[in-house]
DNA sequence: ATGAAAGCGCTAACAC
DNA sequence: GTGTTAGCGCTTTCAT
């Protein structure tokens, strides 16, 4: 198994030309001969020789590569971004270092530290905690481009995301334009900065309306949903609808209504976020939120390699409602889509910079 | 932010000693004064200096990472082994280099190009297909060493997984136990080693019972399932059983009985495989197969780290079954788990060896 | 258009 | 116990 793999200097050899040559004829440098080319990528395709990453890594300063700290890649929320986070990095030939900090502080500053040590040339990273994980990246920003993702935990890092508080805002009003009018909500840990801004925007959303805010926190699981449920109907008695943080506390909302007998949507409409297979599969299936994840990573891997020198500002993307018989009962069709937004496009903002480069 | 990175030189200097002091020192060797270390060591911290890894690498010719070569991470039965894999390999100081093959052969043999250019050490992979994988890991294992794990392309490298047939035969005798008669089964492509062991399990248990062998292949999805069991109904019209090789499947199975206004499960009965949260939050709960990712990775991962030079054998992981109300019915204990084996540990076959080091 | 030589940051081998 | 030297595989001046 421990084969001798071949180096540079061994195609030299076999080519007969120096390793400087090699080096550069196999970067197709327009220095070097046609004829020479080909002859040392022959004998470099006889070795089976792959240049070493290692050695071109301590030369040129550049590993090519990207660190990806996610929270936990079991929340089924993250799977998604992950791959398109690599597919991005994959396209301009970086590879990706993942780092999942397991729900943990502690867990992603060490993630950090590693990452930094393995000298990538860019972290994207969801920061775990609004307050909590500010230090461990602002730390990081100082020796290598950070750019936050989906969450983040400081203003003056680059950010790109998607409009939350666009995005619950057209929930409620969704389920104001299905007839409801006693809407309770179920937030998430607000230490995550997305859930923050959810809450932030159904508190707004219902002060607006001179209505009750009947709102509680619970953990972003089905038991969390479930127990939610519980307080806001303890709570007041003519709830006709609960909005949630997530899918899994949605998920957990409908298992409670169900033990208590009471339909979904028929008295009580529900509705997630994320779009996460449990929103398809549960009873009834889930309306919820669809975040563009494929175009946000893009864009902060984009950034990552660019080291987004000058770009402070947060990068929003709009969501789009999927709408389906949790709120919109069993008559309607089966599931219809409502963009946020006109444009496509992101919006930018705190930078005074339009998009694009 | 180009900030300049200190050096071990840097360290050397500030704490009046040579470089390779500072590099043993760093590292705890024994042979250093411990004053001499703890005045190394403050420097280091007052320098805020992280050791290069890319320095380290290139000298000891050792990177302590990991490839992880996956089929697809959005296959909800990934993450939970991705994380697995990476508390592994962190618990003794390896990153992990997270390869997704997206489904495709190309790219899978891509992807182990590019890692075995990134040096790492050793290559732990799901491959995509029974047979069109073994030429790219036989390539890699010539490279480095290369554990499969959960699928198998290969018999002559080493594999870690989960003993299917057995997972598959408690399914069905469950299903037997329960009643059910008229067992179909829908599998999964038997490009998948998994798919192929779960079918050649039914087919083995139903032969051995003179039974029909009632199955279909269908598409790892929802469509898939619901499509799949539409054929096997259409063949036979007392079916009470629908084993399924995997959640997804089982999952549309279950919209395809509800659509026909079949019960389930005092019409048919379904399993799935997986355990994934489909499995949990489908209506009515499936009763599926829970794998013991942990144990897995982590042997995979041990044996990657050692080099696993002379285990070619398979070693196999025993399932849970975990029985809910598809197979159960509204009456039963809301979930109780079977456990397949007696003893908790690994089996091994093939190469002769018992299990343990 | 190509070669020679230096050096990226670190650690192993060999002094002392 | 510690310093000196050399070199991992590559790219990049600087020559020619």
């Amino acid at each position: 198994m421990p084969k001798p793999r071949p180096t540079l200097r061994d195609v030299a050899l076999l080519a007969g030309v120096s390793p400087a040559t090699v080096s550069r004829a196999l970067r197709d440098s327009p220095l070097i001969s046609a004829e020479t080319t080909s002859r040392v990528k022959t004998a470099a395709t006889s070795l089976r020789y792959r240049s070493d990453h290692i050695g071109r890594a301590l030369r040129s300063q550049t590993t090519l590569s990207l660190g990806l700290v996610v929270p936990n890649i079991n929340n089924p929320f993250f799977p998604a971004l992950v791959q398109a986070v690599e597919v991005a990095a994959k396209s301009f030939g970086w590879s990706m270092l993942l780092a999942d900090s397991l729900d943990s502080v502690d867990v992603e500053q060490e993630n950090m530290d590693v990452l930094l040590g393995r000298r990538v040339d860019a972290i994207v990273v969801s920061p775990l905690h609004r307050t909590k994980s500010r230090p461990i990246i602002t730390a990081a920003a100082e020796v290598v481009p950070v750019i936050q993702c989906d969450r983040y935990a400081s203003r003056a890092l680059p950010y790109v995301g998607v409009d939350q508080d666009g995005a619950m805002t057209a929930v409620l009003d969704h389920l104001e334009a299905t007839g409801r009018r006693h809407i309770a909500y179920i937030g998430a840990d607000t230490g995550e900065s997305t859930a923050a801004e959810r809450l932030a925007a159904f508190r707004e959303w219902a002060g607006a309306r001179d209505l009750a805010t009947n709102y509680c926190v619970a953990p972003s699981t089905r038991e969390g949903g479930a127990g939610g449920a519980a307080r806001v109907l303890a709570r007041c008695g003519d709830v006709d609808a609960i909005a949630c943080c997530n899918d899994a506390i949605a998920v957990g909302v409908l298992s409670h209504l169900h033990a208590q007998g009471i339909a979904v949507p028929d008295q009580i409409a529900v509705t997630g976020f994320d779009n996460t297979v449990m929103s398809m599969v549960c009873h009834p299936p889930l309306t919820t939120v669809i975040q563009p994840l494929d175009e946000v990573a893009g864009r902060a891997v984009a950034m990552a390699k660019e080291g987004a020198p000058d770009e402070r500002g947060r990068i929003l993307y709009p969501a789009t409602l999927v709408a389906r018989q949790s709120t919109v009962g069993p008559g309607a069709p089966a599931a219809w889509r409502t963009p946020l937004a006109q444009a496509p496009g992101p919006s930018t903002d705190g930078s005074g910079r339009r998009d694009g480069h």
